[in-house]
Parts: structure tokens; C-alpha cells; sequence
DNA sequence: AATGAATGAGCCTTCATTCAT
DNA sequence: AATGAATGAAGGCTCATTCAT
């Protein structure tokens, strides 16, 4: 996990663990609280109740702080998305799952995790996340079952996460609305060739092949 | 223009109106090299070759210079979306330039650029913003002639550029390739409802209708 | 004059004499305005409508304005008191007209005067200042016709001095009304050993000897 | 007590609070040096053998530092005069004590003491600070046991301190004579209407009624 | 004489990090 | 292990003053 090489020490025992975790509860609440103007190591080390040198105990810096939530919420998400891909049967109805489940993680605590994320980018090997990725895309199918190429697979993830994203910037109205989730699926349905005419749901659709992730 | 009001005082004399211009310069170079963490008022002043005080002459504080730097960009870009939208005929031409802005806006100076969008959206009114975006997406139809809904043109418009963000983003080497180029078009017709199957490029389409914006 | 020391250059031209007052009234007002936090050299070579280069052609520096604020308005009341101790009568009516002229002085434009007078303080030379006001209190006598003692003089100048300057930093209602009036002149008188027992007012006192001053 | 409010954290530990009493005696001392042009948090930090994030740690701005030492002269002060007043019988003998207690309290460490309170007048609601020094002057009476006005206790009381306060900022070398103690007292009970003829001492005078305050 | 762009010393303040207790 | 006082580098910004035009 890429948390190990973060953090400066491995706490085992159960007061330690509980203190890390309260550290990282507290830096998303003032992530969200104070946006990242506010994120200072005291402001997340009071909220945590912990002292500073506590905090330090447990996080070489700052950044590791920022790191480490990045990963975590990054890692409760690929988790639900494979969960997804490896039970629930390829279709509509699992694209709109997938598609529900993005909506959630990012519109939960939009603020914390847009920053600790856009922090996790700015200190990460963009080539590495790049990679990570991209092992979801594999296996994709088009409508008539071709493979799809990496720049194909690269968009159609990329352009519904993009959407997905910006909703959630832009503070859209829309976001958890139905037709904002019909569309984003019937996007990379149309992308993948299938007909995509008048509505696209989750029980009508019959279709088969590979579907998004 | 926008830019009038973030500024302190509009130069009228040549040296002054330079010393501003040298400022910005910098402040893009400076977040290139560093990025925001390193974006600092003496940093900026001192690449500039201009002293603290003829930095707060032009600017009233440090984020207006990133106002003021998005500001300008944006605009350019803006500008050639929107002479491509009045010169140009709809269709796959027209969609494939009006991509092809945006990437080479989007990889010239993609750091300082990127930084300087988002300060812009960290310090400005996104309900604005959306309604300004808005305004480019209006007219748009689908291959039946049917206008469509804002939350499709929403999910068009964000889709094509979230992809090619993220690729500025991850420096992906395909960034200015055929391919990749071919692809968003895809993406876009493919959405509204055109057949897009095999080759897509600017000659062969035959193919009528609004396109792309 | 004080003035002459503190100035760079005489101004005889009309256009630069004028431009000398304009300074001197736009510190007045910058220091009403916005205390004396706000007086700084560009705001009072703004508000004259002059340039700051000019304003540097007659202040050599900063406090420079203050002194010559200072001067001059100490320099005007102390014409008044001169007029009156030499054109009106001893009594009460002149002691009267003595605190009259200082309260008007002093609310006039009370918050420059103050800063001004502080200012003058703070860089003056407090033994210069004390001869100067001795001068003054020269020639006093109290009811019995004896001399003041030096300490005697100036207890009572800075007794109903503080009193009429303290009201004004205090803001009190009634420092322009009959009974404060009243009540300074009758300090005076009571310390000098007249009797002062009930009204004191201009018209009903018929007592000699010497006044306030 | 004000104080409280001011301060950002009240130290618990020894160290801490040393650092607090080091900070203000250093601000009282670079005062005294520079006056409140030289004062500035590095220069106070610095004589304080703090740095300045220490002192930062107890005082929440520049101003606040000024506010707590003027708080601590005045409540020193204060409380002086409140023990005269209580434990001592009204008289001339007490009017002596409560005079020299103030030019005790003002001539110690006149530059620092009249900066800090200048700085406390200059930022304090002057209504306040009226209202709490009118507490002090109720149930004073003249020579005939009536009541004072309030504009006679204002005047009476400020008239008293401004003298004594001008003394000390003239540097007056009378500051600390027995005649300058002798008029005060005497310019008090003139106006309260006692007889004053000739020597006015503490041994002498058997005089009844309330004494100044 | 006047202008005003430019300068830069210096000030206030924050906050990541250390280390004695 | 935990605490939290202390540190001080760093950064945003102001404003008195100069000088080329």
C-alpha cells in the first residue's frame, strides 16, 4: 500500500492508530471547513485533539498528511469500483452503478476531497497515476466487441469522469439528478457505438458487450 | 473587459505599461518553474526585473496577478472560439479546430495555465463561470435537429474538455496526435446522435448539422 | 518664525505658495479623515492635488507637514491670546474669551490638531516649548495682587488647558456648553483667590485685578 | 479583568509566563528609547530575548501589546487610588497621597507609560473609558457638603491631571517638589471652595467634607 | 517646476517544525 | 509517548523618498 512509505512510523498499537486516524478525520474537516487556505498542521492538530508533536510523530510533514487522505479516499473508491466490475454483470444497470458510485465518493465531501486529491496531484508522479488507471481500462469492448486502443479507452474514462468532475466544481444542481446520470451513460454508450436513441435506463436496456468502468 | 477592475491603476506611459507586462511574464514563468508553492510576490518581482513596490503598483495584491494572468488567457482563448464559431461552416472541419484551439492553448504553457485557471476558480463565482460557459453551448442540436437540454450540452461540453485537461495533465505523449484528436471529434458526434463508425477525419465527412462547440 | 527652519525653500511665487497651502490643508483633512495611521505623504499629495514630487519640493520630509501644521496653528491661537491679553480688559469677561478662543481652536478641527500637536511634541524640544508658553504666563497676579509663582503660573494654565483638552479627546457633549465655560473661568478665578460663590458669568462680575491667561 | 480578553492564550506554565513579562518589559523599554516610532514587533522581540513567534504566541497583534501594558499601568494605578479612597479619611492629607500617587505612577516610566496609554486612548471607545473614570468622581461634595455637577467632578478631575500630566511630559524639574504637590492640592480645594489663604499643607489643615479624588 | 514611475528597506504576521520537559 | 512552548524562515504588503522625463 502506498501508505507505508508516507508515513514515519507503522503505529500498532490501538492508541496510536486511533490518534492517526483522528488526525486525518480532523484534516478533511478543515479541509472542508476552511478550504486549503485554512489546512495548517495546528488547525488540523487541535481539531484531532492531539498535540502538535503528536501529529509530527505520525507524519514526517505536511504533504503527508494531505497524502495520505488522498490515498485513502482514492483507495476506498477503487475498491468499490472493482468490487463492481468483478460481481455485478457488464450492461447499463452496472455502468449506472459505477457512474452512482463516482457521484457519491465525490459529492459526499466535495471540498476535503478535491483538495486532498488536487494535492495528491501536484506532489504525485502524474506517470504512476497514469498507470493506476489505466488498469481499469483494460478489457474494454466497443459495441461490435473490438478491443478498444489506449487514446480510446484514455477518452471515453476520461471524458465521463471530466463531467462528472466539473459537476461537482461547479456546485451544478444537477449532479445527483437522474437525467445527469442518464446522460453520462448514455455518453459512453453513444461513444462505444451502441444505439443510445430516446432513454436510456437501467431496466429497459437489454443490451449486451462490454460496458464503461 | 474583466481585467479593468482587478487592477489598481491602468498605466498610461510606455515604461509602465512594460513593467506590467514584465510582471506577468514572470508570474507565468515563475509558475512554471515552481508551481503555486513557489509563486511568491518577491519571486515574481525579481524575475520580472522589477522591484516589490512597482509590483503592488500594478496589481493590489498577489491573486490578482493570477486573476489577471487567467483572465488573459482565457480570453485569447475565448476569442478563437468564438471566431471559429462565426467563420466557420458546421461540422467535423469546424469541430476538429475548434479541438485543436484548445489543445494548443492547453499545452503551451500548461502549468502556468492550469495554475492560473485554477486560482481563477479558487477566488471566483462559480455560478458565473457556469453561466459564462453556458452562454457557448447555446444553439448546439443533435443529429436530429433537436436543441439540446442543458444538461446535455453540460455533459458534452465538459466531457470533450475533461479529456483533454487530463491528458495536459498527465503529459500524455498522444496529447497532439491524430489520433487522440480524431477521437474527441468522435466523441462529440458520437454524442449527439451522428453516425461516427470507422475513420473519422476532416475530408471524408459529408455529414451536416450543428457540431461541436 | 519656526516656519522658516523647517521648509526646504521659501516659496515666493504665487503658483508655489499655493501649492504649500493646498499641502497643508490636505494634511489637515488626511488627518481628520483617518488619523494619523493614514497620513502618509501620497494620500496628502493626492488630496492636494499635487504630485508627490512637488509635495517634496517644500517638506523635505514627512514630518516636516506635521511640525508646519503644528506651527501654524499654534501660531494662530497664540495671535489671539496676545491680541486679547493686550486689547481687553482684566476680568472675567476677557478670562471668558480667553477659554473661548481655545475651545473653538481646539474643536474646530480637533483630531489634525491633536495629531498635529503630538507630532510637534514628539519631535520638539519640550524645554522650547515650555519657555515659549512661560512667556505667556508672565505678569499674572492673584486676587491679592502678588505675583504668580512660576509653579503657581503654570499650574493654573495646564490645569484649565487639560481640562478644555481632555473634553475634547473625550468628545463631551457639553464642551461648548455655558456651565463648562462657566465652570473653567471659575476654577481660574477660585485658584487666584476670587470669590466666586454662585453664577459666574461676563456681565455680573465686577471684580479687579488680573485675569487668566 | 480586560486584560484577559486581549491576550490570545494565558500561559499555564512557568516559562510561558516569563516570556509574557518579558515581552511587555522590553515593549515598555524599546518605547522608552525610540517612542512608538521605533516600536515594532521585531525590535520589542528582540529586547525581549524572544523571537518572534514567541511573542506572537501571546499577544495577537502589535496593538495588543500596547493595550495590555497600558491596562497594567492604569489598573495599577487604579487600584492605588481605590485603597487611598477607601482606607484613608477624607481631608487634604489624603488629597496629598492620591496627587503623589499619580506623579509617582506617571514619572517612573513617563515616555513608555504616555505612549501606552495614548495607544490605549487611540483604539478604546472614549465613551467607555469617560464612563468608567466618572465611577471615580461620585459623592464628591464642595466646601458647603453639595454634590458636584458632573461637569464640576469633570472639570475638578481633569483639571488636576492635566497639569500633573503636562509636568511630566515638559520634564518639569518641579515634578517631584513640595510646592508643585501644594498647588495641586490647593488648586482642588479652591474650587471646592475651601479656604486656601497661605500654606496649604498635610499637618496644618483640619478641614471636614469630602476631598478630592 | 512638476510629474509620477520606480525603488526597496522594513514592518507585521504566519506556520511548519523542533525539542526540552 | 505525549506535550506544547519556542523558533525563525518566509512572505505579503506599505510607504517615504528619489530621479528620469
Amino acid at each position: 500500500m502506498a501508505t507505508v512509505e508516507i508515513l514515519r512510523k507503522m503505529p500498532r498499537q490501538r492508541r496510536a492508530r486511533a490518534s492517526m486516524d483522528f488526525v486525518l478525520e480532523a484534516a478533511a474537516q478543515v479541509l472542508e471547513a476552511t478550504g486549503e487556505a485554512g489546512f495548517n498542521t495546528n488547525a488540523v492538530a487541535e481539531r484531532a485533539g492531539v498535540s502538535i508533536g503528536t501529529l509530527y510523530r505520525y507524519f514526517p510533514d505536511k504533504t503527508a498528511i494531505l497524502r495520505t487522505l488522498a490515498a485513502r479516499e482514492t483507495e476506498t473508491h477503487r475498491r468499490t469500483v472493482k468490487a463492481l466490475l468483478r460481481d455485478g454483470h457488464p450492461g447499463v444497470a452496472r455502468d449506472r452503478a459505477l457512474i452512482r458510485a463516482f457521484l457519491r465518493a465525490f459529492s459526499g465531501r466535495n471540498q476535503a476531497r478535491r483538495i486532498a486529491v488536487s494535492a495528491m496531484l501536484a506532489h504525485a508522479d502524474h506517470q504512476a497515476l497514469a498507470a493506476k488507471f489505466a488498469a481499469m481500462e483494460t478489457g474494454i469492448t466497443d459495441a461490435q466487441g473490438r478491443p478498444l486502443t489506449p487514446v480510446q479507452a484514455f477518452v471515453l474514462s476520461r471524458a465521463v469522469h471530466g463531467a462528472m468532475r466539473t459537476a461537482v466544481l461547479e456546485g451544478a444542481d444537477f449532479l445527483l439528478s437522474q437525467e445527469f446520470e442518464d446522460e453520462l451513460v448514455r455518453l459512453g454508450r453513444a461513444y462505444l457505438g451502441y444505439p443510445t436513441s430516446g432513454r436510456v435506463d437501467g431496466r429497459g436496456s437489454r443490451s449486451a458487450g462490454r460496458s464503461l468502468s
